[in-house]
RNA sequence: UGGCUCGUAGCUCAGUUGGUUAGAGCGCUACCUUGACAUGGUAGAGGUCGCAGAUUCGAGUUCUGUCGAGCCAACCA
């Protein structure tokens, strides 16, 4: 709808009537999307020699669901990296997509319905269709179909073509949202690039005796049948029994232990209690036999016994939990794994060394029943057979307990004896430590996590994983003439051959028909953990060791973004790989972003069906609206979702749309600003512009926008543009009223382009749109215009805030007797009585033209009263002319 | 059990190094369609700052204790 106020008129070749009556949103946002992008305004140089700010973004993982919590915590990181553009920097901001690993793996395995399987055959070209796209979940489920089973290289291709089609959405949300990303900066962690950045961090650990490789004890999730990490696990609270089963002990007594494992009783290679406790104690030294499998255990003391806990005595399995492990090493027990890979129990040989049984046939015929059967079946069996052979002292006590899972898991974890890749860091806590507090955390109370954390850790960082989609571990081993494969002396491959996949790749002086064959090598099918790759994000991004000018560039990074729940992974091993590489920080500053909580203040996530998608309150609100509700956060604070918030942005954004063309339609005018009012109007601006900057200096963004936006609201379009509207009015002709004219409009034309400014970090598409009407020849685009800094008002005489702040006061005070009166603000006023003290009348004076002009007074009648407050006026008496006629 | 964070108006949150009468927005109520904007404007009601002590001339702000919420870890036989 075209505007028809006499107020606009052609300016510089824009026609103000023309313009709509309010931003259209999604008109806006995609012509500015395509301008930006054709323009290459938020490209990176590196040749120019400008300081650099550099982001370390995080990598999202690619799993193809959106949420609002991506939009929060980007768009945080956004303001930061448009801010430091505007300041001047050469802002490199990359993307890169997170999308090996084992979401990524599930996902594609729902997806396509299929599996990985080494030992099926490669199809060359083939490309199965999504599975959901023809049937709907439910369906698939009822029908029982067989996943189809896929080799490596085929399972591999078809991870890589689903990511790509989640980056193109996780890209046109990033747009949408207006991230300042530089799109050709765009990667990949399982691109060629990160690969090789990767296999280069794996052999400089190595050389630098950093690696090791081990047989022993570790974390393992039998859903991914694959090792994970400390770092990975969380605490589940799940139902739980404890069992009490009697033990005979060898020469005579019995006692009876409490478990919630049962279905380990075959595993148990000893019996432990507490020195001094009373009951127990004349036990230790001597053998106790299982019950069922007749197996003779050692009963010794441990002081890790809880008396209080349980019966107060206990029995180690291989592996009921860490204790277990580390009672299996202090007292260097048997091994008796009897729970395999995939979480099922493996066929044992009773009898055998390994499972001496004092009767190996009943021992065999109550395994039997559990053989096979995994942990949870195999526990409900063995109640029952325990029970049935009164082993069973008293009926299973439930309780519920924490059990340590895989975060991304629905198994809790089991430890088993493999053979893994680590990285020494357990030696290293307190040096890591000292790194970490060398960065600056936002809020710092965060290091604390880190710290925390790091104190903690006990584990070393297991890297490999017996998966599929991932970063070759690059070695091979040599295989003997006996067929046996070499572990302790792993092949590793030259850096400039590097990416590898030791899988088709032949190591050096072997040839492929050597591959598994003795005398000849096999390569390593482990990957990485994808942590082992995210890690290095600041080197992927300063192509560290692959072009050293642009790595010392940008190395360390300025910015690490990311969420405190990943405090222990992301930032943990970022701050330990840049350490043992380099001996140095990752970044100067990390900030951390809290989560984004539903209106009931209960954590988003997909399981609690509870998550917002994004895209339609973009729609609904517009972007720039969804990111006012970001750019409010502070840091580290959880905030709950919250529409309303959106809608105040838009009224932001509104409000700067409507105000920017009046200020711009009224043209550039020759002159200075004179007025006393409008001096005192850029006094207050300038001040809020050193506290802008100041808030940002101090990655406090949140503070610059709440105080820009009020000062904004109550002090330039409640106030200000109202005071000064009766000097920029009609044809002025009077030299006196053209000089007045030319102050304000002077005035509100600095004015507006300072607020643009400082909103542009959180408006980008507003605060373009708006300027692209008025500033283009100062700076083509707003985002690479210079941010407003108290220089910006040099030359101009310094004005009396006192003068603004009495006439606002006085305005108000008119107002509110008009609203009393209940008559309208347009009601001219014949004459008013002020009671004030002399010197607010003093400041008032300079500006009581203005004031009349906008409340409509003829005539002040003044009542000096030195009882009142500074700024305080009373109406004594009001008289009012007849009301305005309506057109 | 330990560490960290939070507790201010019905709701969402500000409140800088202690300093007049504790702020904003939303919502609510009343009024006003004035020439950038009704996706607007003007005003009003609404709070013993979780609780109890201590320090101080003075505490929402500092300290101690306590209650409640959340997070991270330890334990988890």
């Amino acid at each position: 709808m075209a505007n028809t106020c006499k107020t606009f008129k052609k300016v510089d070749g824009i026609d103000f009537a023309a313009l709509p009556k309010n931003l259209e949103f999604p008109k806006v946002e995609a012509v500015l999307q395509e301008r930006w992008g054709v323009e290459g305004t938020y490209r990176f140089q590196e040749n120019d020699p400008r300081p650099v700010f550099a982001v370390d973004t995080p990598p999202p993982t690619v799993s193809g669901s959106l949420h609002v919590g991506h939009i929060f915590s980007y768009t945080q990181t956004d303001i930061l990296a448009r801010y430091q553009r505007m300041k001047g920097k050469n802002v490199f901001y990359p993307m890169g997509w997170d999308d090996n690993g084992l979401p990524t793996e599930r996902r594609v395995q729902n997806f396509f319905h299929i599996r990985c399987e080494a030992n099926e055959p490669y199809v060359a070209g083939l490309d199965l269709p999504p599975i959901l796209s023809t049937m709907t979940e439910k369906e698939l489920e009822s029908k029982k179909l067989p996943q189809r089973n896929l080799s490596r290289k085929n399972f591999i291709e078809h991870c890589h073509k689903l990511t790509h089609e989640d980056e193109k959405l996780f890209k046109k949300l990033w747009s949408h949202i207006g991230l300042s990303v530089d799109w050709s900066l765009e990667y990949a962690t399982i691109d060629d690039h990160s690969r090789k950045i990767a296999q280069l961090s794996f052999l400089d650990l190595h050389s630098k005796k950093e690696l090791y490789q081990v047989e022993a004890p570790t974390l393992w999730d039998t859903d991914f049948q694959t090792a994970v990490a400390q770092a990975e696990l969380e605490d589940r609270e799940i139902p739980g029994a404890f069992h009490d089963i009697e033990f005979q002990v060898e020469g005579g007594g019995s006692f009876t232990i409490a478990t919630t494992r049962p279905e380990l009783l075959p595993a148990c290679v000893g019996i432990t209690t507490h020195p001094t406790d009373e009951r127990y104690k004349k036990f230790i030294g001597k053998r106790a036999v299982s019950p069922l499998f007749g197996i003779s255990v050692p009963i010794f003391g441990s002081e890790l016994v809880n008396p209080e806990k349980g019966t107060g005595i206990l029995m180690v399995c291989t592996f009921g939990d860490q204790t277990d492990v580390q009672w299996w090493r202090e007292q260097k027990l048997p091994l008796r794994q009897i729970i395999g890979r995939d979480g099922r129990l493996q066929a044992l040989n009773f009898g055998s060394s390994q499972f001496p049984s004092g009767n190996p046939e009943v021992a065999a015929s109550h395994y039997q029943a559990i053989a096979g059967k995994t942990v949870k079946q195999a526990q409900k069996a063995i109640v029952e057979i325990l029970q049935a052979n009164g082993f069973l002292k008293n009926p299973p006590k439930p309780i519920q307990h924490a059990v340590k899972f895989y975060e991304k898991g629905d198994r809790p974890v089991e430890i088993l004896t493999t053979r893994q890749w680590f990285v020494r860091l357990v030696d290293k806590k307190e040096k890591i430590i000292e790194y970490g507090s060398k960065i600056q955390w936002h809020p710092e109370f965060m290091y604390s996590r880190f710290k925390n954390w790091t104190e903690n850790l006990s584990i070393d960082w297991c890297i490999s994983r017996q998966r599929f989609f991932g970063v070759s571990i690059p070695v091979w081993y040599a295989v003997d003439q006996n067929g046996v494969i070499d572990h302790t002396r792993p092949i590793l491959p030259a850096k400039e051959s590097l990416p590898v996949d030791p899988m088709s790749d032949v190591p050096a002086g072997y040839t492929e028909s050597q591959r598994g064959k003795p005398g000849g090598f096999i390569g390593e099918s482990d990957v990485f953990d994808t942590w082992f790759t995210s890690s290095l994000t600041p080197q992927l991004g300063s192509h560290w060791e692959v072009n050293p000018a642009r790595h010392r560039k940008l190395f360390p990074m300025d910015v690490r973004p990311q969420s405190h729940e990943i405090i222990r992974t992301w930032a943990f091993y970022t701050i330990a790989k840049a350490m043992l590489h380099e001996e140095k920080i990752p970044w100067k500053h990390i900030v951390i972003s809290g989560w984004v909580l539903d209106p009931d203040r209960k954590k988003m996530s997909k399981s609690k069906g509870n998550v917002v998608t994004p895209s339609q309150f973009l729609e609904e609100h517009g972007a720039d609206a969804v990111r006012y509700w970001a750019g409010l956060a502070r840091y580290g604070v959880d905030t709950a979702f919250d529409p309303g918030i959106m809608k105040i942005g838009r009224r932001l954004a509104m409000k700067l749309f409507n105000a920017g063309k009046f200020v711009l339609s009224q043209g550039a005018v020759e002159g200075g600003v004179s007025e006393p009012l409008d001096l005192a109007f850029l006094a207050k601006l300038r001040k809020q512009v050193l506290d802008a900057n100041r808030a940002f200096e101090d990655f406090e963004p949140a503070q610059a926008l709440m105080e820009t936006e009020r000062f904004f609201w109550s002090h330039f379009t409640d106030s200000y543009l109202e005071l000064v509207k009766g000097r920029t009015w009609g044809e002025k002709t009077a030299p006196e009223e053209l000089r007045a004219k030319a102050s304000a409009v002077h005035a509100l034309r600095l004015g507006l382009k300072t607020f643009l400014k400082i909103f542009a970090p959180f408006l980008p598409y507003t605060t373009e749109e708006v300027w692209s009407y008025g500033f283009q020849n100062e700076s083509k685009s707003i985002h690479h215009a210079s941010y407003p800094e108290a220089a910006d008002f040099d030359g101009i005489p310094v004005g009396d805030p006192g003068v603004f702040d009495a006439a606002m006061a006085a305005q108000s005070v008119i107002n509110q007797q008009k609203t009393v009166s209940k008559v309208s603000i347009a009601r001219p006023v014949v004459k008013v009585a002020l009671k004030a003290h002399p010197k607010t009348i003093e400041a008032f004076l300079p500006a009581s033209r203005d004031v009349m002009s906008a409340s409509k007074v003829e005539h002040i009648d003044w009542i000096r009263d030195e009882a009142l407050a500074a700024n305080e006026f009373r109406v004594e008496s009001i008289e009012y002319g007849p009301e305005p006629l309506k057109s």
